[in-house]
DNA sequence: GACCAGATTGTCT
DNA sequence: GACAATCTGGTCA
C-alpha cells in the first residue's frame, strides 16, 4: 500500500521515525528501484536553525510550504542531491531527509548509477541514495502518493535509535535523526 | 582506522 | 563573496 497523504500531514518527528522500515521506490524510464528507508533525520520550521526552511519562505525552499506528500528536492555542495518528504500541516515548512536506504530492487541499476559494486556503499548516504535511486532536481515537488516517486508502507516492526543529526553546524543538539538499529545500511 | 583536502555551483547576504 | 542537511580519494599510521 502507498502512503497517503494523512501519513504525512502530522509533525516532521513522527513522520521520520514511521517511514523507518517503509520502501522507497522509483519508476523511472531506467527501471525500478526499491530501497528499505533505514535512516531519516526530521528538519522542523521556526527555532530549527538548521532548516531550509527557518527563515521563511523562498524560491529554493518553497515546496517545503507545500503540501504534506511531496517529494522536497535540493542541490547542494555543487554536485549532489538530497531528498525529502514534506510534512506537517500545509505552509510550516517541516520535512524529513531520507538519508540512507537498504537495496532491494534494481540494485544493478543502482550500481550502474553511482558507479560502485559495494551494496553496502550504494544507497548509504543522502546523496548516495538520491544517485543510485535516479533522483534529481526534477523531481522536486512530486507527489509521493504516486510514481514516479512513492513510498509503501511497512508491517516490519522495527527498533528505533533516535541521535543528533548530521552535517549540519547550527542546532546541533536537537535529538532529530533516527535510524534502524543494528542495520548494516545507516551512513557513517 | 583517522584525518584532511578537493570537487563545484546554486542560493542567500 | 561565503557557504552548503556531502562524498571521494588521498595520506599517514
Amino acid at each position: 500500500m502507498v502512503l497517503p497523504r494523512s501519513f504525512y500531514s502530522r509533525k516532521a518527528e513522527t513522520v521520520a521515525k514511521e517511514l523507518l522500515g517503509c520502501f522507497l521506490v522509483t519508476n523511472l524510464p531506467e527501471g525500478i528501484t526499491v530501497g528499505k528507508i533505514v535512516e531519516t533525520e526530521a528538519y522542523l520550521s521556526a527555532g530549527d536553525l538548521s532548516s531550509h526552511s527557518y527563515k521563511g519562505r523562498t524560491p529554493r525552499n518553497a515546496v517545503m510550504f507545500d503540501s504534506p506528500g511531496r517529494a522536497y528536492v535540493y542541490f547542494t555542495y555543487g554536485m549532489y542531491y538530497c531528498f525529502n518528504t514534506v510534512t506537517g500541516p500545509k505552509g510550516k515548512g517541516e520535512g524529513v531527509l531520507i538519508r540512507s536506504l537498504e537495496p532491494l530492487e534494481g540494485i544493478e541499476l543502482m550500481k550502474k548509477r553511482r558507479g560502485v559494486e559495494d551494496i553496502e556503499n550504494l544507497c548509504s548516504g543522502p546523496a548516495k541514495l538520491t544517485q543510485a535511486m535516479g533522483i534529481d532536481i526534477k523531481l522536486n515537488g512530486a507527489e509521493l502518493t504516486r510514481g514516479p516517486i512513492i513510498i509503501q508502507e511497512s508491517d516490519q516492526k522495527v527498533e528505533i535509535i533516535t541521535s543528533t543529526r548530521i552535517g549540519i553546524t547550527k542546532s546541533i543538539d536537537l535529538p532529530l535523526r533516527f535510524f534502524i538499529k543494528d542495520n548494516p545500511f545507516v551512513s557513517r
